[in-house]
DNA sequence: TTCTGACATGTTATGTTGTATCTTCACGGT
DNA sequence: ACCGTGAAGATACAACATAACATGTCAGAA
């Protein structure tokens, strides 16, 4: 099965914590803006896109925040970690555990749209085993899933 | 490694034929649209947008042919497996064996955009199994490496 | 032959996602 | 106080995708 996750799966403050803490690590500032950001896409419960998460923020700071700001930063998470890209949605999500790196695995319900991940660094590993072994250069993996949720199953 | 195939691969001409059976096989009409559109993707030696399509399709048409139709018939191709969308890249490729069904593995080379693919059967039943673990349903995989290909690497 | 229904395609408009560029702002160092 | 630097704002636009509705085409029924 996926490995079960002994390490931290941060949430709430704690994980705003988390990413805060990843963020200075890395050289980076931690601002209003990108803790705002930061907090809008944590609040999802499913993948947010770009223009969703502007909408939060513009009413969170009550002002208007543009999506193009909100690019910046989370293609800033996206290389820290903090978040991820669901390429199959054009949409993004917080990272429970910024401190391990996995090619995780996405779970995408076409009825609910929730998400869930796994990671399984033994198929991760075969698919880019696999990659390498035709003479290509894997550096980032894509593996997600579209389906149906259990809870959208039919019965 | 990725199981070899033994089944056909087809090519230029031949690969049009197999499309067009495969299309009427499904109950589908082959009309000219279709045959130009799928002309044209399989013209391109890496993925190719919806609008690159409409491009090539106008030109060899010698009118404006609108995205929106190139559209359309794409949908109808990747439904019939006559071509493969790369979710990452927003992109089409047509398929080279339609009358197989495999959860395939696209390599895309983030260098010059060459894509190739390999259908690892084991890999892929195993993602999908992964997933049923959860209580997922998996109907679609997505599993797409970018990276570098062997022509790009820096030897 | 004409009508009709099914399906393919055209046309136009609009929505969504993503970048580029340039300006302005905030902050720390001198 | 001044300057340098990086963050964020503003605007524009490019690229990707779908919606809504009109028209074309062709086979079979009337």
């Amino acid at each position: 099965m996926a490995h079960p996750h002994n390490h931290e799966a941060h949430e709430g403050a704690s994980l705003v914590d988390a990413a805060q803490t990843t963020m200075e690590r890395s050289g980076e500032q931690w601002t209003q803006m990108r803790a705002a950001v930061f907090e809008a896409l944590a609040s999802f419960d499913r993948p947010a896109s770009a223009y969703d998460i502007a909408d939060k923020v513009s009413q969170s700071q009550g002002r208007r925040v543009a999506a193009n700001s909100v690019y910046r930063i989370l293609d800033l998470f996206v290389g820290s970690n903090l978040a991820r890209r669901v390429e199959s949605a054009n949409a993004y999500v917080a990272n429970d555990h910024p401190d391990c790196l996995h090619d995780c695995i996405f779970l995408i319900c076409d009825t609910c749209g929730n998400t869930t991940h796994i990671d399984d660094d033994k198929l991760a590993g075969g698919v880019r085993a696999a990659a390498r072994e035709t003479g290509f250069s894997p550096e980032r993996p894509v593996i997600e899933v579209r389906g149906t949720c259990n809870d959208c199953k039919p019965d």
